[in-house]
DNA sequence: GCGGTTATGTTATTTCATAACACTATCGGC
DNA sequence: GCCGATAGTGTTATGAAATAACATAACCGC
């Protein structure tokens, strides 16, 4: 998580804690029930450890952070995880920096990212698709998966 | 390279040879020739092993086939030269395959591929990407580069 | 030719991700 | 309750992708 400049101390990013952490590991709890799917214990601490991060995690961050007294998680444990809940909807993959974020909108849907090159942060957001799909159906494509990340600066990090 | 099915004989790739590939190298001297920077001995070996190839080639694809006698390059040299070919536009990563691709689009342009799981087809594609641009002036970004990459099914390997 | 700059060669290391296999939990049918 | 199928986990080891660091060489304007 390096940056090229340092007064991000400044703009708070949204890493979950407290209650709303809480809130948000019973909302997962809550729509894995209405499937055939679990949430155990491996996943559920992926899940909040993404959660309650303010910036994109490395899976050998989460790797490292993973044990509730300092003792990390073998790979595959996470790389399991993360497959997981990249399958349900929970967290999306960025491509571009081999990072995960735990997802910020509701419903099953394409991801799009807005990432700060200055600060680290990766804003969600919902592009209009319409045209990559008309271009693509156009080329013959069915497409299944379409992966879109804008780099740039961050509005509080332009400023500096 | 791996692919769920085995029916690509039939639709053909489009790698260059002979004339064309020979061309395609000329052209990048060309443009070079009018900038400060050179198409030094390495940077045309890898250029010329992508324009050849019929699909996205791994780095260590490109390491693996770098000697003409067969002798492996050391990777710094590979990846030095993908540097300077993504930098001219020469080439595109797909970040999502962690591969690499010549460029088949004039002048300088923000990139964009339609990406065949089945046959590992990468078409690259100009989308409208005003809807995104929009999108992230909205929130305050100043975009620098924007990566678009739709994986699914090509037209030929939808038919099978 | 000289000195700054750009590029290359080479060795070693770091970072990222998965294969393989033994073991365990879960769950529906009997 | 027990059984077998399925899904999930723990563990070891290995493979794939990318870069750090530093020495050497080519290039270019003067
Ligand atoms: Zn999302
Ligand atoms: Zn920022
Ligand atoms: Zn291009
Ligand atoms: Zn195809």
């Amino acid at each position: 998580m390096t940056s090229a400049c340092h007064h991000h101390d400044e703009h708070d990013h949204h890493g979950l804690h407290g209650v709303a952490l809480g809130r948000a590991l019973e909302a997962a709890e809550l729509r894995c029930a209405g499937t055939q799917e679990r949430l155990t214990a491996p996943r559920r601490r992926v899940l909040e450890l993404l959660l309650a991060a303010d910036a994109p995690l490395k899976a050998y961050d989460l790797i490292a952070a993973y044990g509730e007294a300092g003792e990390p998680a073998k790979p595959p444990t996470v790389y399991r995880a993360l497959e997981f809940l990249e399958r349900l909807g929970f967290a999306h993959r960025i491509e571009s920096l081999n990072a995960y974020v735990p997802c910020r909108i509701e419903g099953g849907h394409m991801a799009a990212f807005l990432i700060c090159d200055c600060c680290g942060e990766a804003a969600e957001f919902e592009p209009d698709f319409a045209p990559t799909l008309t271009a693509a159906q156009a080329a013959g494509y069915a497409v299944r998966q379409v992966t879109l990340e804008a780099r740039g600066l961050c509005a509080g990090c332009r400023e500096h």
